[in-house]
DNA sequence: CGGTTGATTGATACACATCAAACCCCGTGG
DNA sequence: CCACGGGGTTTGATGTGTATCAATCAACCG
């Protein structure tokens, strides 16, 4: 996994300080440094909510969440998605309240953080400093990506780049990622995306016939993938119809 | 500028704790307790690059700098804006190593901050850390408010929008904000807000016919805007074609 | 001056949204 | 057991917002 100084040949995303360990390790911090509260959730729990007063920063123990943003005349739009070891809230730090919705899409397990008593223990023990501020870049750099897709690419590329990031957040937490059940409608996903509902189900159609992907179950939730970096060469493929030179 | 609890009536972007004398504040704060050196830049200068070695943090004393981020392809994407008090790099924590460039756009000066010695002296001046996450959390925000535009509006709101988020960053450095003049040509706008520079023309030009701002000079780069408020107003106005009840 | 760079405006093309119909799955209750 | 209904998905037909292509113009500059 190295990181691309001259030739980005592999674009791939996750850092190699974030993996399986990295994320336990900092889970093992947490719990022994702070009071974490653990809070069980199930589908359609709002974790914390956008405009209320930020006291607590929020760590995904298990489960999948969603941070979900307002827009000004009231519909919601997806924005973020979390999965262990992320953190959640972080945008409430700078002034003092939650700027989104984080929701949980499924049963799992958040440990509420004082942001305070993370301060607190964080000058005893910096290492929970750089787990913070780990977090926070690598959402920073998370969000760019995201926006760029959104600028540059097709809908076809954007979904398969979606598929590409699901899997790679499971690999990342030691997951099997050739096979994976969506958690997500096609409606959450087109939001997510930035397209309808339609366009998300014709992109993993066009995928399931490309034979990038397939589907398993009749639902059409449960998708394989075969090899991965056949999806990016997808991407690829689809940003680049007519191969032609330089002129 | 309160923030919005229960009716976010005012859909206004910074927070109250982000003006000229937070801004003027957090740089004393850094020049007294750090050994920040400083670095004159003009317009296209590179402050820092991606995939470069990730040592110091940038934060803007004068002038103005966007952040490209560098595509699979290689192509060039605009993802961020920045003025005084603003902080750069703040992606490149995570992994050691910048995830985009940082460009001069105008003559200015960064102060190159050491990441160590930032948390060094963070343990004995908090304030210094408060500073970061506040810088963190506030990008955050950002990128996210920028996400849901990209997704959810048409372009010449996004235009609109686009000149509402630089007289806000104006107004809180203490500037004027009814007249100032773009330092971006219509390619890197419309490249920051994921359309074409003729779009961007189109987008002005009405705004323009409809008298919600106004050109002041013949190359057209200074901009006139009357009340900040039309402009909302504007976006609104284009977002809602059809006013009709709720059925 | 001619040459270059940026902006505007119009004509046309296309990717995606929208509208609409049908299907599948699954739970509920007669 | 089957009938029914509703939520989610797929697929097709049509519409439209924006990109693309192209021409013109203004400002600037060596």
């Amino acid at each position: 996994m190295q990181v691309h100084s001259d030739a980005p040949a592999n674009p791939s995303q996750h850092s190699a300080a974030f993996d399986v360990r990295g994320i336990t390790e900092t889970l093992r911090l947490l719990q022994q440094h702070l009071p974490v509260q653990r809070r069980l959730v199930h589908a359609g729990d709002v974790v914390c909510q956008v405009g209320q007063k930020f006291n607590c920063l929020y760590v995904v123990n298990s489960g999948f969440f969603k941070l979900v943003n307002l827009s000004a005349e009231g519909r919601g739009q997806v924005v973020g998605l979390h999965f262990r070891g992320d953190w959640m809230g972080l945008e409430g730090i700078a002034d003092g309240h939650y700027g989104c919705d984080a929701v949980a899409m499924d049963t799992g397990e958040v440990w509420a953080i004082p942001y305070d008593a993370l301060l607190q223990s964080g000058l005893r023990t910096p290492a929970l400093l750089a787990a913070l501020h780990g977090a926070m870049s690598r959402e920073l750099k998370r969000d760019r990506d995201c926006l760029m897709s959104l600028c540059t690419l097709p809908v076809d590329a954007r979904v398969a780049g979606f598929l590409r990031y699901w899997a790679d957040a499971l690999d990342a937490r030691g997951l099997r990622t050739d096979q994976f059940t969506l958690r997500m409608t096609r409606a959450e996903i087109g939001n997510y995306l930035g397209m309808t509902l339609e366009s998300v189900s014709r992109a993993l159609s066009r995928m399931a016939r490309g034979e990038v992907i397939a589907f398993t179950d009749k639902a059409r939730r449960d998708i394989q993938i075969p090899r991965v970096d056949a999806l990016t060469s997808f991407i690829q493929s689809v940003c680049a119809p007519e191969p032609q030179a330089t002129h």
